[in-house]
DNA sequence: TCTTGACTTCAAGTTGACTTGAAGTTGCAT
DNA sequence: ATGCAACTTCAAGTCAACTTGAAGTCAAGA
């Protein structure tokens, strides 16, 4: 399969599937003139990739993963610390998204007189100082 | 106060409140020769801005919000449409955790063969499509 | 008065994941 | 044989949200 055809199939632009290569996401297996080769396990690659994506890991982390010997090597201790990561952000949002829904609703005149807000709001606030004395802390 | 204490109360740096001030985020109430001097209540306008940081707003979107006359005026459609936005994104993380659980624990050989990562994988596989498509269709 | 540390401006750099443009090459249908 | 759409490389541009650096100003304490 060359690139166009690739590209046909997954919907990823080509100069998508040359920067992968490039950053050695997915390797094309030889070339016709010029022009760059793809073996059809490509797809499933890219698939695998935009899985990975979506799941929150880096380019470079998942080039990491299945870099060295062609094979995919996932570590399940990656797996399983990207949940645990996903699942605080979930909380995250969720408490985000119910803060959101109750001010949405609120009847105060304005929202700095409503009780949720206000609470979202000082949550923030501990959010600044929090990460600004973390980082002092820690790093 | 000067930008140094602001810096110090909320833990940014004073790069960032100069950065946001460009951005028309916060003002200044005026100068002491160069130096810029703030109101208190610009305090609450940073938690303020870092609440809607967490909640996904940019600083953008944040600016045109309260930009025009000082008076925060936060639209109840906004917020219930970011709420919105949050809970599909809330859905789509936490079955992407799931899968990852499950992955981790997996004993197939390869994730390849364990059912769950294929079914994983397939929805990322159309994902790609998807948005190809809908990228060519509605735009 | 002098020093100094905290401020100032403005331009440019950073990160990640790509995209865009220019200039050149080429497989393949006619 | 020829034309051209589809490829190629390489460098630079994009976006958001900042950060960094250089060079300059200045308020306040000793």
């Amino acid at each position: 399969m060359d690139i166009g055809e690739v590209s046909r199939i997954t919907g990823l632009p080509a100069s998508t599937l040359r920067y992968y290569e490039e950053k050695g996401l997915i390797v094309s297996t030889g070339r016709r003139g010029l022009r760059r080769l793809y073996a059809p396990q490509v797809i499933e690659r890219l698939a695998l990739i935009a899985l990975g994506q979506a799941a929150g890991f880096s380019l470079e982390e998942m080039a990491g993963m299945f870099g060295a010997g062609g094979q995919v090597r996932i570590d399940r201790q990656a797996l399983a610390a990207k949940a645990e990561e996903l699942d605080a952000k979930i909380r995250e949002l969720t408490a985000m998204r119910n803060g959101l829904r109750h001010a949405a609703a609120c009847r105060a005149e304005h929202h700095l007189e409503c009780p949720t807000f206000r609470r979202l709001l000082r949550a923030a606030t501990k959010g600044i100082f929090g990460r600004a004395e973390r980082v002092r802390g820690t790093k």
